[in-house]
DNA sequence: ACCATTTGACCATG
DNA sequence: CATGGTCAAATGGT
């Protein structure tokens, strides 16, 4: 009947908590987050769902927001025709990292997109993780031939890769994947067909009160970037090593 | 063998 | 009371 989507942020004010800029995955609601975990709620009065700080946002690519998520659940709403997916941040054992987000997924278009809720900003350290693994190898004589190399973080090697799954679904129809790389050095001119993140103001929705949205420079950037960057080798697709994530490590249930 | 995912049930919130 | 969200155990995959 009703979006009950909440967004409840606390105070545009905590500029320094974001100051690092190396942070340009997906943009938060412009660094608020007075509103601390569960740490700010007694014994007495667990955090109300209600309490807690969320931002909306429309995406093709759900799964690539430069974060590791661990799917805990999946729920079928009664007034959606596709499930609701809930992830966690790998790193929730770790680092006590309460970033989560939910997928939604809004439209059955051959380009699905969905509703991506994201819940708490990542006090993991925002780890590093641009994209899927992403390796360009740029021949040594000629570079008209470039390579481009998209592997996703579930090869071989590393046991700890979280989105096993959920990558190998929206793989399919992930548009990065449809990337085409013309001799021309600008590529992307026309047919912007896909857009990495929509704002949720955008929509027919008559503004949901989107966030600050800040400097918002999103993943997509890190593309651009890329496209016109890879003159030499460069290396996607950081994987050192992630924390074992011992399942489940509730606070206080 | 380990870990992430999967599915169902339980709990919490509204 | 209903819906949504999270937990929890099992299974599969690597």
């Amino acid at each position: 009947m009703k979006r009950e989507e909440s967004f409840e942020f606390g105070e545009l004010s905590a500029q320094d908590a974001m100051g690092s800029a190396s942070e340009s995955s997906y943009s938060p609601p412009g660094a608020i987050f007075g509103v601390s975990p569960p740490e700010s709620s007694p014994r007495g009065g667990r955090n109300r769902r209600r309490d807690r700080p969320s931002w909306v946002k429309l995406t093709y690519t759900p799964y690539f927001d430069g974060h590791l998520w661990r799917k805990y659940g999946q729920k079928k709403i009664k007034d959606a025709v596709f499930p609701r997916l809930y992830f966690r941040c790998s790193y929730r054992g770790d680092r006590q990292c309460l970033a989560s987000k939910l997928l939604q997924q809004k439209n059955g278009d051959d380009p699905p997109l969905y509703e991506v809720t994201y819940t708490y900003e990542h006090t993991c350290g925002a780890p590093p993780v641009p994209f899927p693994d992403i390796v360009a190898e740029p021949p040594p004589t000629a570079r008209e031939g470039l390579v481009l190399r998209f592997d996703s973080p579930g090869g071989h090697g590393d046991s700890q890769t979280p989105q096993q799954g959920p990558y190998h679904q929206s793989t399919s129809r992930s548009p990065f994947m449809m990337l085409s790389f013309g001799s021309s050095s600008q590529a992307h001119d026309q047919q912007p067909a896909f857009r990495s993140d929509l704002e949720a103001g955008s929509s027919p929705l008559p503004d949901e009160g989107q966030p600050p949205a800040n400097g918002d420079g999103d993943m997509f950037s890190t593309w651009d970037s890329f496209t016109y960057d890879f003159d030499s080798h460069m290396h996607f697709g950081d994987h050192s090593h992630l924390p074992y994530n011992s399942n489940y490590d509730y606070d206080d249930y």
